[in-house]
DNA sequence: AAAGCGCTCCTACAAGTGTAGTATGATGGT
DNA sequence: ACCATCATACTACACTTGTAGGAGCGCTTT
């Protein structure tokens, strides 16, 4: 299930609460993308389709995701992987390394982590 | 400039070799992808029309990308990294370190490049 | 009860993507 | 010189995505 950028930016908003109304939704929503009420609908109701997006139509606040935040950063990180890495995480991590500068803190975070794999 | 699936498929045989004819073109596509010759034609010339691929039409070899591997890779990585992660590149190279498996060698590389970040 | 407001539904439409057919021109082998 | 093949161009069509308008329904507020 491959997500596109307005797609994540209305499961940005139902991740972070618990259920939400309609209104809601666009109250959190158009700040960032300046949409019409209507077309945050149209995008609720077409994600439900697609099984992104779960409305109770019974409950007052309907809206919620259906997929959890974790499983779809793990699919673009497989996505990003795959295609242009074929599959070598060791490069991917240099080039991610390579492009920026991280905190101590996180620098020796990460040494930490190497250092557990080695078994 | 955001690359689809199929895209990708057609830069990865151009970033191959040099120049290509649309047969040499189609040729290594098909056995990945199953597209009749046709469609591997209009995807060269859409991809042209957007700059990605580049058709010397003098040339009797004329296709070649327009767009470099490591800038398209950049990008993806870019996209990643601020859609998912909000920019912590630490977070993100440990979920990529939590969910694989490396090689000693590439470990040791890793943690030299962490090392040398160190100033 | 009427007016207004928010919610839902249905509809629409342009641009982009996936996939290919047809027609026409160029080329190479015999 | 001719037929087969390749290359190019143009066209087509369904599906998805981005973006919204309008209609009807129920609740609330006066």
């Amino acid at each position: 299930m491959k997500l596109t950028d307005n797609e994540w930016a209305v499961l940005e908003v139902l991740w972070h609460g618990e259920h939400l109304a309609l209104g809601d939704v666009v109250e959190r929503l158009t700040p960032v993308t300046g949409w019409s009420r209507n077309t945050v609908f149209t995008y609720l109701t077409r994600m439900e389709k697609k099984g992104l997006v779960s409305i109770d139509r019974t409950h007052p606040k309907p809206y919620a995701p259906a997929v959890r935040r974790e499983d779809c950063a793990k699919e673009e990180r497989q996505e990003l992987l795959s295609r242009v890495y074929g599959g070598r995480t060791g490069d991917l991590v240099a080039a991610f390394l390579k492009e920026t500068t991280i905190s101590p803190e996180e620098r020796d975070q990460l040494k930490a982590m190497l250092d557990e794999m080695e078994v």
